[in-house]
DNA sequence: ATGCCGTTCCAAAGCGCTTTGACAAATGCA
DNA sequence: TGCATTTGTCAAAGCGCTTTGGAACGGCAT
C-alpha cells in the first residue's frame, strides 16, 4: 500500500492525502477524518526512503559502534544506548548503528553522514585531540559529542561531567582519611575521560604535596580481569598504596578480588573509591564491602543527549550548548581512615 | 555532491556512472578508472535513501531494543549487539535500531517492517507462543528468530542453544555429586530459554524421582541483585538446597554473595552451576570460587545470526534455516559432593 | 558499399513521497 | 450583482538513484 493506492481509493489526489497526513491546514477536517480512518484500515506507512529524499530528514540519529573481533563489548555502551533509546522512542526516532573498527571512527562516522541516513551524529569514547571533531565541524550536520577532547578548542556541543572534579574530590576525601600513598586504577590512557580524572587526582595529591608515580597508574579496558591484574601489582609492591582510585565499578569488582586473595580487608587495610556510572547489574551498595564512589547516571546522559539531538533536529532549540554534570561524592564502607603504621610515614 | 554533478564533471551520463560504481560490465575499463578516480577526489557518496528508493535495498538489518524508563539494560543485548556488528562491518552493513516498549513489540516490529528502513528483520527475547512469530511470518520480510517460541510450531528460521540439555546435563553432574536438594535461578518466566532451562532440570530430577516444587524455583530479571535476594529466600529454608543452577553469571554474581554472606562455603556446603554466555566483563574463571559453567557464546550466535540475515539479503544462501547449539559444560570448582548429613537423606 | 555484431554510451522512466503553484468552488463585502 | 478572498483540491516537479531500451560507433565479413 503506497500513496498513490491510497489516494485511489480515497478518491483524492496524493497531495491531499499528504498534507491531511502530515497536519497541513488547508484540508477539510471531514476530509483528514476520512483519510485517517483509511490508514487505520489499511495499515498504510509511508516508506521512509522516499520521506528521507522528499524531505531530506530521516528521522534518526547516526552513532559508530566501535567493534573488531578482539574488541570487548563494553556494558557502559549497553547502559548508554538503552538511554538514548528511552527518550527517541518517544518521538518515533531511532539509530542508525553503524559498526567500526576503532582504527578508521573518522572514516566510518563521515560515510555515516554523507549516507543520507542520518540527520544528527553521535559521538563518545571522545579522545585528547580527537580528529572526529574538526572533521564533525566541517559537516554542516548537527552532531552532539558525550565527553570532551581534551586539547581541543571547546567550542563543539558537548555533555559532559565533570572527571576531573569527581576525582579531585575523591582523592581530597582520602587525604582526608590520611592516606598518603595512592594508585590509579584507570581506564584506557588516550581516552579523555581517563586523562581528566587523572589531572583531578594529581591536582588534589599535589595540594598536600604528593606525586602519583607512573607504576602507581594503570590504564586498562574497563574489565574486571584487567582491574583485578593490575591491583595484584600494586600490591606486591614493597610500599603497598593504602588508597585506590578507579575509574568504573567494573575495574574495582576484579581489584576487590585481589584485595581478597591478598588476604586485606577493604575499608581498614586498604580503601577503594571508584567511580559509578550506575549500572543496574553492579550496584556498588552490593559488593560485599559497599563501594564508596563518584556517582553520575551513564543513562541519565543517554537520555539527556538524545533529548538535546532530536530536539535540535526538530528546531526546538535552543540547547545549552555545553553541560557538565557534576558527581555525586557517596560515601559508603569502602573507605576508611589510613591504616596505623602508615599514618605518619612520609609519601610515596 | 551527487550523481548528476559528478557524471557532469566527467562529462559521463549518469548512467555510465552508476553503471561504473555498480560493477556492470558493459563500460569501459579506463572510463571506470577515470569514474573511481573522480570518486576520490570529490568524496562523492551515494544518497542511501535515493539509493534504497530505486533498488528497494537497504543495507541495513532491523532489531526492536526493548526498552522502558523502569526496564533494565541487559548486559547480555550489548554482548550480543558487539558481535551482529562485528559481522554487519565486514559487509558495510548497519543496523537500525528501533527502541520500543516491551508491551510493543509487535506493533514496533511492523513499524520497522513496513517503514521500507530494513532489508530484514532479527528478532530476540522470544517467549513461550510468542506473537511476533505469525506476524512476521505474514511479513514477506527475511527474519531470523535468535531462540525459539515454546508452544509456537518450529517452522521458522532461528539459531538457538540447546538450553533443556544444558541445564538437563548441569542437573545430572550434581546428581551425580549426590544432590537432592535443588533450587533454580532463573531468568524472567514467561522467555523461552528459561521455560527450557527448567524444563531440562526438572527431567534430569524426575529421572531420578525428585521433583522441583514452585517455591525452589526464582524466575526474575537477571540483575545480580534479584539474585541475591532469591538466594537468601533459599537459604532460609529449613531444609535448604544445596545443588543451584543458575541461568547466568550475572543472577550468580549476586547468588554467591548470598552464600557468602550466610558463612557457606560454594563448592563444598553449597553447588551452583550458572549458564554462561561468556560476557567479557565476568568471566566465571574469575569468580572467589572459579564457577561450573554451561557455556555457549552470546557474540558468536550474534555473528552467526548477522551472516546468516545479510546472506539472506545477498540472495547467497542456502543457510540452514534451523541451528540448535550444544553448549559445553565446564566443572571448575563451585560443584562438589553433596555435603555429608545431606547424601541419605530423601530428597525435596 | 552493405549488413551485422559487440562495445560503449545515453535518455528517460520509475521508486514513493513532499511541496509548489494553480485552479475551481465557496464565501465575504460593497 | 460584481469583485476580491478564502478554502479545498489537484497536477506536476523534484529528491538522487537504478535500470530498461535504444542509439551511435567502429570493426568485420560479405
Amino acid at each position: 500500500m503506497n500513496l498513490k493506492q491510497l489516494s485511489e481509493l480515497l478518491g483524492l489526489s496524493q497531495t491531499t492525502v499528504s498534507r491531511a497526513l502530515n497536519g497541513y491546514p488547508e484540508v477539510n477536517e471531514t476530509t483528514r477524518e476520512r483519510v485517517l480512518q483509511a490508514v487505520k484500515e489499511t495499515g498504510y506507512r509511508p516508506n521512509k526512503a522516499a520521506q528521507r529524499l522528499a524531505t531530506g530528514k530521516a528521522g534518526s540519529i547516526g552513532l559508530v559502534m566501535p567493534t573488531a573481533p578482539d574488541h570487548y563489548s563494553d556494558v557502559h555502551f549497553g547502559e548508554f544506548l538503552t538511554g538514548l533509546g528511552e527518550e527517541a522512542v518517544r518521538h518515533d526516532f531511532h539509530f542508525v548503528i553503524m559498526p567500526a573498527d576503532p582504527n578508521d571512527e573518522v572514516g566510518a562516522l563521515r560515510r555515516l553522514a554523507i549516507s543520507g541516513n542520518v540527520d544528527a551524529l553521535f559521538v563518545a569514547y571522545m579522545r585528547g585531540h580527537d580528529p572526529r571533531l574538526p572533521m564533525l565541524k566541517s559537516l554542516s550536520m548537527p552532531f552532539l559529542v558525550h565527553g570532551r577532547s581534551f586539547g581541543s578548542e571547546p567550542d563543539y556541543p558537548y555533555l559532559d561531567i565533570d572527571n576531573e572534579g569527581a576525582f579531585y574530590d575523591a582523592a581530597r576525601l582520602l587525604l582526608q582519611l590520611g592516606h598518603t600513598r595512592f594508585a590509579l586504577l584507570n581506564g584506557p590512557e588516550h581516552l579523555d575521560f581517563a586523562i581528566r580524572r587523572k589531572n583531578g587526582m594529581i591536582a588534589a595529591l599535589s595540594e598536600r604535596g604528593l606525586s602519583l608515580p607512573d607504576d602507581h597508574m594503570s590504564h586498562t579496558s574497563m574489565t574486571d580481569e584487567l582491574g583485578q591484574t593490575a591491583m595484584e601489582r600494586f600490591l606486591q609492591m614493597p610500599q603497598r598504596p593504602t588508597a585506590i582510585l578507579c575509574s568504573s565499578t567494573v575495574l574495582a569488582l576484579g581489584a576487590i578480588r585481589a584485595v581478597n586473595q591478598a588476604g586485606l580487608k577493604l575499608g581498614e587495610e586498604i580503601s577503594l573509591i571508584a567511580h559509578d556510572d550506575v549500572l543496574p547489574h553492579l550496584k556498588p551498595e552490593n559488593f560485599s564491602v559497599p563501594l564508596t564512589t563518584t556517582r553520575s547516571s551513564l543513562r541519565a546522559a543517554g537520555v539527556r543527549i538524545a533529548q538535546r539531538l532530536i530536539g535540535t533536529i526538530k528546531q526546538e532549540g535552543p540547547f545549552p550548548e555545553q553541560e557538565l554534570w557534576k558527581t555525586e561524592l557517596i560515601v559508603r564502607a569502602s573507605t576508611g581512615p589510613a591504616p596505623r603504621q602508615d599514618q605518619n610515614v612520609g609519601g610515596v
